[in-house]
DNA sequence: GCGTCCAGGTCTACC
DNA sequence: GGTAGACCTGGACGC
């Protein structure tokens, strides 16, 4: 086994443990939280096949550092894509000086600048993103991390007797409908699912572009419709691991603590909800999520 | 231990 | 465009 150390410059308005515990992603694998060494496990499949267990953390302001596992030395090549995976899962290469400044504007809202949340953790591939999402629908939190284990660790590659990679679009296209239901537990969402990874295999669609391409959010928004699956709450969510915030993506999560936190736990209409935050035009998405999770903050963050 | 009920988004058929 | 019902699972609850 070969160890490399890699480091990341970050933003000066990068919070490491504040991306980290964004969103649940981090404790869905191939992520995993070590909170006694303070550090994010990720394994990592790279464009070549090879897989590479990072541990990243950040020892000091500005910088991350990933200590990298790896059956053989890394290439430079290598190092460069890993690099790259970790800055896109980071979201380190967008600019958040706009939305920080903009929340300044707002004294209710201004914690939000100085805490330097709003950065979401999401996954190299946007292909991981999607299957997360659908796994996320109409079940608990529970059962989705039943999903993506079972997905981990029956379609995914291992890496040295421990973590498993996620699997790849062609692994998931060459299961069966009775397979996804059976084993990974996805029930009705089997076909959506098999449908989805099919085309991403054939390269009927190409979702990866979704992260380059300058797209508008309508745009964008259709073509995540258009995945079998993927309905308002989901698209709208992934929208999000997109770099648009301007759509809210409710779910029975987020009107809950939205009643809590606006109306003493009075339930109100989503049009309601909607209206609230429309003023703030296109960061509307962020700062919705900001407040939905200040409170993980204080309990030290939930997973 | 077993049976029943409920919560959770999306799709499809229907009006 | 809006609405009802089906889809499937895990968990809570009562017995």
């Amino acid at each position: 086994m070969k160890t490399h150390s890699l480091t990341l410059t970050t933003p000066s308005d990068f919070h490491f443990w504040r991306t980290v515990y964004s969103h649940g992603w981090c404790s869905l694998p191939p992520f995993r939280v070590d909170k006694e060494l303070a550090s994010l496990h990720r394994l990592l499949e790279l464009s070549d096949g090879t897989l590479v267990h990072c541990v990243i953390t950040a020892p000091a302001l500005e910088k991350l550092k990933i200590s990298v596992q790896s059956g053989k030395p890394c290439s430079s090549r290598q190092q460069q894509e890993i690099r790259k995976q970790i800055r896109s899962c980071f979201r380190l290469d967008e600019d958040y000086a706009e939305f920080f400044q903009y929340v300044k504007h707002y004294p209710y809202y201004r914690w939000i600048a100085k805490l330097h949340t709003g950065r979401l953790l999401r996954s190299p591939m946007v292909f991981e993103d999607i299957v997360k999402m659908i796994c996320t629908t109409n079940c608990s939190w529970a059962l989705t991390e039943i999903m993506v284990n079972n997905f981990v660790e029956s379609l995914g590659k291992k890496f040295n007797g421990g973590m498993h990679s996620f699997p790849t679009p062609e692994a998931i296209a060459s299961t069966s409908d009775a397979f996804l239901r059976k084993e990974i537990h996805a029930g009705y969402r089997a076909p959506f699912l098999l449908e989805f990874s099919e085309n991403v295999a054939s390269h009927k669609i190409d979702i990866e572009a979704f992260r380059s391409e300058n797209l508008s959010t309508d745009e964008l928004y259709k073509q995540l419709r258009a995945i079998k699956g993927v309905g308002e709450y989901a698209a709208s969510n992934l929208l999000r691991l997109l770099g648009h915030y301007d759509r809210l993506g409710l779910d029975s999560w987020t009107r809950g603590k939205y009643y809590e936190l606006h109306h003493g736990g009075r339930k109100v209409s989503d049009t309601t909800i909607e209206k609230h935050y429309a003023s703030y035009g296109k960061w509307r998405g962020l700062i919705f999520w900001s407040e939905m999770t200040k409170h993980w903050i204080k309990q030290k963050f939930p997973f």
